[in-house]
DNA sequence: GCTATATATCGTAATATTACGATATAAGGT
DNA sequence: ACCTTATATCGTAATATTACGATATATAGC
């Protein structure tokens, strides 16, 4: 056991839980945040801006990539890792939904 | 190691870290849709809507629980869950504000 | 108090995540 | 080709998550 039984939910709810979950970790949260208020995104500042060594960096980089919220491009010998603007939108719009879904409050 | 270094993080980016990693899971998001659906917010009929076991099932509710999505009334022998609106809001807030704070589309 | 039903918790096993140092890779400049 | 710089990957260790069956707990009804 310890796997998640992913076909057995809806492609829209893995989707989201796999958006949801790339959001998950502060160090990700403070990496996004840093990517839309330095917008030259500047690349590997990123390592230099969190408390956490190279690795671990490039680690939670990927995972973002790999959430498709993140893209980089290589520049020179470094890479320029920016927001996806159409995962990032479409993350956007799915979380947007679930919470708008919510309307009367229930009963208890 | 494995350890998630909260203390080096902001109070908001643990926090929304916090919220997002409890919708990162597709059980955890079919829940909460169901709840939402269901305006009655029907105990345990999600144990049957779910493919996964009655313990499982009460472990994810325990989590939302626990990232204050959802709260549990006592009633009867059952027990009543629905969206804890508070704590629902405010998710709503903190997210919809990153997702607002990107506008321009970086460099690459 | 006993019984049935509904939830929660415990124990356990498998897999995933987080983190780091060390090493590998890739690109530019000399 | 060599060196430097920037990132990525590997290996490893610790902790967390996911899932289930079995067991405990709690409430209503008898």
């Amino acid at each position: 056991m310890g796997l998640t039984k992913t076909e057995e939910f809806t492609k829209a709810q893995n989707e989201m839980a796999v958006l949801a979950k790339a959001l998950g970790h502060p160090a990700r949260i403070a990496i996004l945040q840093f990517l839309i208020k330095t917008k030259s995104c500047v690349c590997g500042d990123i390592v230099e801006e969190l408390p956490l060594s190279q690795s671990t960096v490039s680690q939670h980089l990927k995972e973002l990539k790999n959430a498709g919220l993140i893209k980089g491009d290589i520049e020179g010998p470094s890479v320029c890792y920016c927001i996806d603007e159409k995962t990032w939108s479409k993350a956007k719009a799915q979380l947007d939904k679930l919470f708008d879904s919510y309307k009367e409050p229930g009963c208890c």
